[in-house]
RNA sequence: GGGCGCUUAGCUCAGCUGGGAGAGCAUCUGCCUUACAAGCAGGGGGUCACAGGUUCGAGCCCUGUAGCGCCCACCA
């Protein structure tokens, strides 16, 4: 076996062997463990008629950092994961399949329907969990559960008999949303408001009594066959000699009467309202007020029906055309207006909704709502951000009641049966063997399903045995954090709290962490019509699931939306690579020509070099700062972060400067080094596992390890501790002597580029200390020499002895001047330093500025008037050594 | 008609409770330096949409304006 990592990162070599590798021995399981704290995530189940999109590549990678990184915690952490049986989504797929075998819905029956909707699921259903798996999604597979599974339908069954019984679920004939393609009812968010272009059309209602009677404007005329009434504002001047009489539906000579409600808005078209109550749900209550008939002219789907007499049969539409030009042909229509006019459309196949009456089963809303509204006010659920409990609050103050039923066959039937002899209705869990009235035997069950979220609403509480009184429910519920789109609030999170206030009485999360969408990297929402979608599996397939998944949490804001970029992509990918190198040459230096590990020194008692100490004290802080921010959700940022230590503070210097002492002789020293080496590269694997696990416990596997924890037998990165900030390992004083030696080597590296001096050529620098500071500067030349390629130093005491033909430049610890005769044009140098010196004054004019206010040194806090004290002092040392070198300069050239 | 978000470097975006403007990509210069060219080193580039206000101090807080976007809503 390899005993290092592959010259070259490619993460097709290893992410499925690991996943496999993990699923395989349990990683992922969560106990019911009594000495950890339990930390819970249910996966919002995607549908079984899904493929992986990029939203869920989103979803559920932020699901699963959270998860990795609790687990690492020391939590016995659930991420529980699932499907949803998608009643109308699906059975729209199942339909369309078998119309392609030829067979009709209907012809086949409900039960062989079902029977094929199963196998459809069997087949297709798998296979965006094994998609998941593809991402890296560390859940509980052994507590997968789906919507219409035994148990999830036991608590819909229960749930849905508790609120009945309660009266909180009730059937009713009332106004409802139909969509007549689908077939189906279909709830009020379920209902999308579009405006589109459309006619607004002017009818004269003629008087009864044969008078000019009142003009009434309408976009639907179709509806004109059962109108009821015309309907104007009490008071309006205009009609009140109308009140009380009627007026004739124009052709139809049907009579119907002018009544006053408070209903129509004087302001708007003629002010006087044609009333439909079977047809609009405003009309519907206006008719209800006045005790007005509720007829409807229109069949389910979408024909006239009797009542539209020689249109009977036609299209609603095509009615609507041959309506208005008979009326136009005779002198009704008044006037023609084109305008934008709202219409509702069905959210799946975006046809016009059609407001129908119907006998439907309904949830009580405002019962309910309130203590869904209590937990937000209180606290008990948290939005992330924040501004989402405004949504949650408004819709839920707002709210009306839910219609649950649905005309479609694959879902959870509604537990309601009637008696065939005297039509009793029964609710209950299980067909009755005799009517509860009668004692007739002919018992038939409601032919309808429930609206899919229903079951969804019950999600945290069903998968972890509700209504029984499981181990799992005691120890997992209530579950942690709930993440999710904002797109889905209404329909899913604040159904499954206030399911939850019912069921369980408590709130289903504490937290709600609500992300946006990814869009495309036009901006575009990606959609299947417009063809933009990218495929997270493809894109696993060409840069490993890690870069996906760093691209997706370097780049989110919670709520906000964020672009699928390329380069984002490519950007990730290469701090993959990056790190695998980095890794490479790690563990290349732990081991012999043989690959055995090298001795390594005590930890407890190894003298720490300066720049040892630094790179702790950098892990350390980083530590603090990860842990804090993914506290605070704050994802994005703590991934950055992680990505600056690894690039920035351990690749590009710390790894650069103890190149020196792996390739030097002095053996307890590279003991130290190996040690120090191994030790960050493991705490940063810790850190950025949760964001990329494959790539982290890859390499893991490589390193060195001490014998394995019983509870993590094969030494699982993915099991390993999460790192601890450690106040011990601040380390100020070593830290000063880094960033004074970097910024030497930086300033040095500066020269050269200016001086088109090559990398390659040794150069010697003459340093003239500040006060106090030799030192310091002497402790750096290790680095300075190495990372800088400065073969010998000099140190100066005064500017007097600075040699001539030099560049020169300023730290706040020291001047250098590194002697470049042959390159030198001094001229230049000298106004390359008076740039320098522009610098300086600016930042000694600010800070001089600052100090000088008075209201600033009064008011502003200790800490920052001293600092800014401390800044100043240094500005002006560095500006006067500038200042000085110039003097020198100009009086050589 | 309500509500919300956004406006910061050429592009995409970060900037936590107000205390010297950042990243990635792009661009320019020089480097195949034995972990890494998916790389290294150095540089350029921003009156933080606009106008007021609060404050010693505003990208951040308040008010208003504009543009873009989203959500909610039973305007015939």
């Amino acid at each position: 076996m390899e005993k290092n990592l592959a010259k070259t990162y490619n993460p097709k070599d290893f992410e499925e062997r690991i996943y496999n590798d993990w699923e395989k021995n349990g990683a992922f399981r969560a106990y019911r463990d009594p000495d950890k704290k339990p930390y819970t995530i249910v996966m919002p189940p995607p549908n079984i008629t899904g493929k992986l999109h990029m939203g869920h590549a989103l979803d559920q990678t932020l699901q699963d950092v959270l998860i990795r990184w609790r687990r690492m915690q020391g939590y016995s952490a659930l991420w529980l994961p699932g499907s949803d049986h998608a009643s109308i989504a699906t059975e729209v797929k199942v339909v369309n399949k078998l119309r392609e075998e030829g067979i009709d819905k209907e012809e086949l029956g409900r039960e062989k329907f079902l029977e094929k909707a199963w196998e459809w699921k069997k087949e297709y259903g798998g296979k965006i969990t094994e998609q998941c798996r593809k991402l890296g999604d560390s859940c509980d597979w052994e507590r997968e559960r789906f919507t219409l599974d035994e148990g999830c339908s036991n608590a819909v069954k229960e749930f849905f008999i508790k609120l009945y019984e309660k009266g909180l679920i009730y059937k009713g004939n009332r106004l409802i949303n139909w969509c007549p393609d689908c077939g189906t009812t279909l709830s009020d968010i379920e209902v999308e408001h579009e405006d589109k272009e459309g006619e607004y059309w002017y009818f004269r209602y003629p008087g009864a009594d044969g008078s000019d009677g009142i003009v009434v404007a309408t976009s639907r005329p179709e509806t004109m066959f059962t109108d009821v009434a015309v309907a104007v504002s009490p008071g309006d001047e205009r009609y009140s000699d109308m009140v009380g009489k009627t007026v004739l539906i124009p052709l139809l000579n049907k009579e119907i009467p002018v009544i006053e409600d408070e209903y129509p808005d004087p302001e708007k078209g003629t002010g006087a309202v044609k009333i439909t109550p079977a047809h609009d749900p405003n009309d519907f209550e206006v008719g209800q007020r006045h005790g007005l008939a509720c007829e409807s002219c229109m069949n389910f789907d979408a024909t006239m029906n009797e009542k539209a007499g020689k249109y009977e049969g036609m299209d609603r539409y095509e009615c609507r055309k041959a309506w208005v030009e008979d009326l136009k042909a005779a002198g009704y229509l008044v006037k023609e207006e084109r305008m934008s006019i709202p219409v509702g459309t069905c959210y799946r196949c975006h046809t016009a909704v059609e407001p129908m009456l119907s006998d439907q089963w309904f949830v009580k809303m405002d019962e309910l709502a309130k203590p869904a509204i209590e937990i937000a006010k209180n606290k008990d659920l948290q939005h992330v951000p924040d501004r989402f409990e405004k949504i949650y609050l408004h819709w839920l103050e707002n709210i009306r009641d839910w219609c649950i039923s649905r005309q479609l066959w694959w879902g959870h039937r509604i537990p309601a049966y009637y008696c065939d002899d005297c039509g009793e209705m029964m609710v209950a869990a299980e067909a009755p063997a005799k009517c509860t009235k009668c004692g007739s035997t002919h018992i038939h069950q409601d032919e309808d399903v429930l609206d899919t979220w229903f079951s969804s609403a019950l999600w945290p509480f069903s998968t972890l045995g509700w209504p029984e009184k499981t181990e799992d429910l005691e120890y997992f519920y209530p579950t942690d954090v709930l993440v999710t789109g904002y797109d889905i609030i209404f329909f899913w999170v604040v159904r499954m709290a206030f399911s939850a206030m019912e069921a369980m009485g408590e709130s289903p999360f504490k937290y709600v962490y609500v992300h946006g969408l990814v869009r495309d990297a036009q901006g575009r929402k990606m959609s299947k019509s417009l063809g933009n979608g990218i495929d997270p599996l493809e894109i696993i397939d060409q840069y490993g699931a890690d870069a996906l998944r760093f691209m997706l949490m370097n780049g989110v804001t919670p709520g906000n939306d964020m672009r699928f970029q390329t380069e984002k992509l490519e950007s990730a990918r290469n701090f993959a690579n990056k790190l695998w190198n980095a890794s490479r040459f790690t563990i290349m230096n732990l081991q012999d020509e043989n690959g055995d590990f090298l001795a390594m020194a005590d930890p407890d008692s190894a003298e720490l070099k300066d720049e040892d100490k630094w790179i702790i004290s950098r892990v350390n802080d980083a530590v603090k700062y990860v842990t804090e921010a993914m506290e605070k959700f704050d994802l994005s940022l703590a991934a950055q972060r992680i990505y600056d230590l690894i690039w920035n503070e351990f690749c590009d210097w710390y790894i650069e400067i103890i190149k020196g002492r792996l390739y030097g002789d002095d053996e307890e020293d590279k003991k130290i080094a190996r040690m120090v080496l191994v030790r960050v590269l493991k705490d940063m694997l810790r850190m950025l596992h949760p964001y990329m696990p494959f790539i982290t416990e890859e390499i893991w596997s490589f390193l060195p390890q001490d014998e394995p924890a019983e509870s993590n037998p094969q030494n699982y990165l993915l099991l390993e501790k999460w790192p601890e900030y450690d106040p011990a390992e601040e380390y100020p004083e070593e830290t000063r002597k880094l960033i004074a030696a970097m910024d030497a080597i930086k300033s040095i590296r500066n020269i050269r580029a200016e001086a088109d001096a090559a990398p390659g050529k040794a150069l010697t620098a003459v340093i003239l200390p500040k006060e106090g500071e030799k030192e310091t500067l002497e402790a750096g030349e290790r680095y300075i020499g190495k990372l800088a390629n400065i073969t010998s130093f000099a140190y100066i005491g005064d500017k007097a002895d600075v040699p001539e033909e030099v560049m020169s430049a300023v730290t706040p610890d020291c001047e250098i001047f590194i002697p470049l005769a042959e390159l030198v044009d001094y001229k230049a140098e000298v106004e390359r330093l008076k740039g320098e010196k522009k610098r300086l004054e600016g930042e000694v004019k600010r800070g001089e500025g600052k100090l000088s206010n008075k209201g600033f040194v009064e008011k502003a806090p200790e800490k920052v008037v001293s600092e800014e004290k401390e800044k100043l002092v240094k500005y002006k040392e560095m500006l006067a050594k500038v200042c000085e070198t110039i003097e020198m300069m100009e009086k050589k050239i």
